[in-house]
DNA sequence: ACTTTTTATATTGTGTACAATATAATGGCG
DNA sequence: CGCCATTATATTGTACACAATATAAAAAGT
C-alpha cells in the first residue's frame, strides 16, 4: 500500500513546509536563551529591531512589516509596555492610530542587542555563505507568499 | 546615529531569521483554509503524514520526526483523539510509552489528504524548481540547527 | 449635515510552542 | 532484592498566532 518516498505526494520529506516549520521552531528556540538575557521574545526582539530603525510608528506599520496582525500585536506590545520598552499613544491626528515609540530603556538595550546576530551565528557555526543564500531563498517565498496571499482575498 | 542598511548587523533584511519566520507564518496561514476542511490544524496534519507512514508508533517518536517535545504534542494528540483521528494507548511492554494509531477514521482521511500539496502549490503558483532549491536549503538549515541542539545541552 | 462605508485597533476563543516541573515506570547496580 | 538514576509522558504557566467579531473614528457619498 505504501509508495516509495519519491512519488508519494505526502511523503514527510518531500514537502517544503515542513522543513521550514521546523526550522522556524528550532531557530526560535535557539534565540530564546540569548535574547532572555535581554528579557525579550523573538517577536518582541522583531519589533524592537523594527523599532529601532524608525520610531514612533503605527500598530499597522509594525504589522505590515513583520507580516503579523493587531490580534497578535496588540497583547504582545501591551507587555512590552509594561516592560518599559515602549510607550502605546493614540494618535491626536487620528484617533484611530496607535503610535508606538520607544523608552529611553528601550533605546538603550539596541547597545546589547547588537552582538546577539553574532552570538546565534557563533553558536549555530554557520557560514555566510550559506547564510546568504538562504536568506534569499526564504526572502523569494516569503514574496511569493505575499503575492498569493494579496490575489485571493 | 543610523547606519546604511548593509553594515547595521540589526537590520531586518540582513537577518535570515526574520524571512524564516514571516515564511512558516505565512504557510500556515496558507494552509489553514484548505485544511480547515478536513478538520485538521497544520500541525495537525503533520502528525497525520507521520501516521499514515507508520501507525501506530509512540509519542517521543513522533517528537522526534517533528521536533516538538510532549508539552506541544500532549495536549494535541489529545484533541486529535476526540476529533475521532487516533487512539491513545499505553504500551503494555512498557507503561511509560503511550502508542498512538490511527483510527479507520484517521486512515481514511488519506484519500482527502492526497490532494492537499496539489492545492497548496496551485494556490501560491510556485514552480517546481524554486520549491526543490527551497526544500534542499531549508533542510540544510535543519540539520544544522539539530548539530547545534545536540552539542549543547 | 447625515448616513454609509472604510479603516485602525481591540477583544474573544482556539490552538500551538516551550521551559520547568511533576509523575510514574524501567533499568541498572551494589 | 532494594535503591537510584534514567526515561517517557503529563502538567503548569507564559507567550505567541490567527480567525471572527466588536468598537470607534475618519472618509465618502448623497
Amino acid at each position: 500500500m505504501d509508495l516509495p518516498n519519491d512519488e508519494d505526494p505526502l511523503d514527510l520529506d518531500r514537502q517544503v513546509c515542513f522543513p521550514l516549520y521546523a526550522a522556524s521552531n528550532l531557530l526560535n528556540r535557539h534565540y530564546r536563551p540569548i535574547l532572555a538575557e535581554l528579557g525579550l521574545t523573538y517577536p518582541q526582539y522583531l519589533v524592537m529591531l523594527v523599532l529601532w530603525k524608525n520610531s514612533p510608528q503605527t500598530v499597522g506599520s509594525l504589522g505590515d512589516m513583520l507580516h503579523l496582525d493587531s490580534g497578535t500585536l496588540t497583547p504582545l506590545l501591551k507587555r512590552m509596555e509594561g516592560a518599559g520598552l515602549l510607550d502605546r499613544t493614540r494618535d491626536p491626528e487620528d484617533e484611530r492610530r496607535v503610535m508606538v515609540g520607544l523608552t529611553d530603556y528601550g533605546r538603550e538595550m539596541r547597545q546589547q542587542a547588537e552582538q546577539v546576530p553574532a552570538r546565534l551565528v557563533q553558536n549555530l557555526d554557520l557560514d555566510e555563505a550559506t547564510t546568504a543564500a538562504l536568506r534569499d531563498q526564504v526572502r523569494t517565498l516569503v514574496s511569493v507568499l505575499n503575492r498569493a496571499a494579496d490575489a485571493k482575498p
